[in-house]
Order: C-alpha cells, then sequence, then structure tokens
DNA sequence: CTGCCTGCAAACTGTTTGCACCAGG
DNA sequence: CCTGGTGCAAACAGTTTGCAGGCAG
C-alpha cells in the first residue's frame, strides 16, 4: 500500500513547485504550459503522470468538480470552491460552510456514503463581461 | 430568446421516455444503447443533441456532478445525489439536507456565487463487492 | 548500476460537427 | 412544402499508454 520508491525528479519538482505557487486551479494543459516556461522539452503526458502521482501521494488535491476538465489545487487544506458555470474557472470560497455529516446515511444500491461537501455555481468576472458585450 | 421551434421526433420522445423510466442517471452512451432496442438504427449523435436540446429547454436534467462523463437525470424535482467514487454511478439522497444560502456571498474573482449544492461521495454496492474480492 | 521516470507518438474515450437526406407540422 | 432533425463519419478535446532511452539514488 505504502509507495515502492519515490524520485523527486526535476520534472515533479517544478510542477509541485508551479501547482502550489498559483491560485488558479489550473487544468492539466494549464499547468503544461506554465511549467514549459522552465522546462521546454517536458511532455503532456509526464505532467498527466506526475499529476496523478501526487494526486495519490496527497500532496495536491484532484478537485472533484463538475465540468469535462479535471483540475488540481496545490492547497490541501479544507477549503470550499465556486465553479463558473460559463468557463469551469474555480475560485476559493475564503468562509466556508459546515458541510453536513453523513453519519448514518443510507442510500439506495451504495455501501456507505463517505463524506460530503459543498459545491457553488457562480459567475466569474471574466465572464460575466464577456456576456454583459455579447448578445447571447 | 424562446425557441424558434420545436419538432417532437420519435427519437426526441423515446430518448425524454426512456430517460425519465430510468432511475440510474444514465450516461450519454448509456441510454443509446438502451434506446436503440427501440429504434436500432438511431446514432449516438443524435442521443448527444437531443439531451443537449432537452437539457437546456429544463425537460431533463444535466448533472453537474464530478467525474469525467456527463450524466443526466429524467426528474427534475430538487433532490441530491452520491457518487460512487469508484465507477462514477450516481444515486439519489432520499432525505437532502438544505444546502446554504449564498445571500452576500462574495468570492474574488467572481462576479456573482448563483447557488449551492451538496454532493455526497459514496461506494455502490457492486464497487463494495469488487473491491472486497479484488486485491485493489 | 537499476529500475523508475521521461519524451514522444499513437491510441482511446467522450463529445461535437458538417453534410446530404428525411420527415414533422 | 420548408426547415429543423437525423444518420453517418470525420474531427475534436482531454487523457492514457507502449516503448526506448535517461537519470536519480
Amino acid at each position: 500500500m505504502a509507495q515502492v520508491q519515490t524520485r523527486m525528479t526535476r520534472q515533479r519538482a517544478v510542477i509541485l513547485e508551479e501547482l502550489r505557487k498559483t491560485k488558479t486551479h489550473p487544468t492539466a494543459d494549464e499547468l503544461y504550459s506554465i511549467v514549459r516556461e522552465r522546462l521546454p522539452r517536458i511532455s503532456l503526458g509526464t505532467v498527466y503522470r506526475n499529476l496523478d502521482f501526487l494526486a495519490d501521494s496527497g500532496e495536491i488535491r484532484r478537485l472533484e468538480a463538475a465540468g469535462s476538465t479535471k483540475r488540481f489545487d496545490g492547497d490541501i487544506s479544507r477549503h470550499q470552491h465556486v465553479r463558473c458555470v460559463h468557463c469551469g474557472r474555480i475560485g476559493d470560497v475564503m468562509t466556508p460552510r459546515e458541510a453536513p455529516s453523513v453519519d448514518g446515511m443510507d442510500v439506495e444500491g451504495f455501501a456507505s456514503v463517505l463524506n460530503s461537501r459543498i459545491e457553488y455555481d457562480g459567475i466569474c468576472q471574466d465572464c460575466a463581461g464577456r456576456v454583459r458585450s455579447t448578445s447571447h
């Protein structure tokens, strides 16, 4: 169950460092272009592999958010997210409400309920501006 | 802004009917194979187009759930979902907790917060059985 | 040295779209 | 009829993976 071995390659280190530095909850692609400025020859596959690795080992968080593209967060402290319904961008909620307990919850067809989470939908400032100018 | 015109084709009717009949919150693909039993020549593209259409016109609900594959719900009443962390399957929560209000919520970078929703993670019975037998 | 990790490219999955024909109202 | 909807296939976007060589420890 524990990791057999871990190699801190330059790629892995830079990915982790840049993810922790940014506050934008980037997709793998976005992080790829950020990291490429420091490691021009890194491949997208490596970014994916390391994001998976880092998420599995608990150093970063895979966001369980709606939307087609996965996003990642270098901040693993417990906090909640707003997601822009137009572009999928994610922001941090500063004053989180308590998510309800799942103790004793019983759902048909489910063996167990592990935890709950509050998700917020919103409109980010960029999209708000864009909608105002576009007829939509 | 209103729909210009709407044609209730056989395909659209069957898709809507089958989606309302099932309780499994199917993906487009799953619904495709259900519908194909009645309309063997229907195309997957048509299923996607109609799911989009029906969701936009409010007759069905696109589930804003985590996971890579979109799922749809023929039940548009307000209720909450548990999602299996292994297979993505979705179940209905029978006794929903109230989702917190978003009045006056302010998030940096966001113009507005529209609504909140509680999501539950769980393990469905199928996966629970499978995990027990597999070493994982 | 050893074998985990990388770059590269091809493969895959889920979804969208262009086009010519079809059929609902 | 007329124009939205359909089937089909090709195109896309995001992600995963096989392979040969590279580098961390």
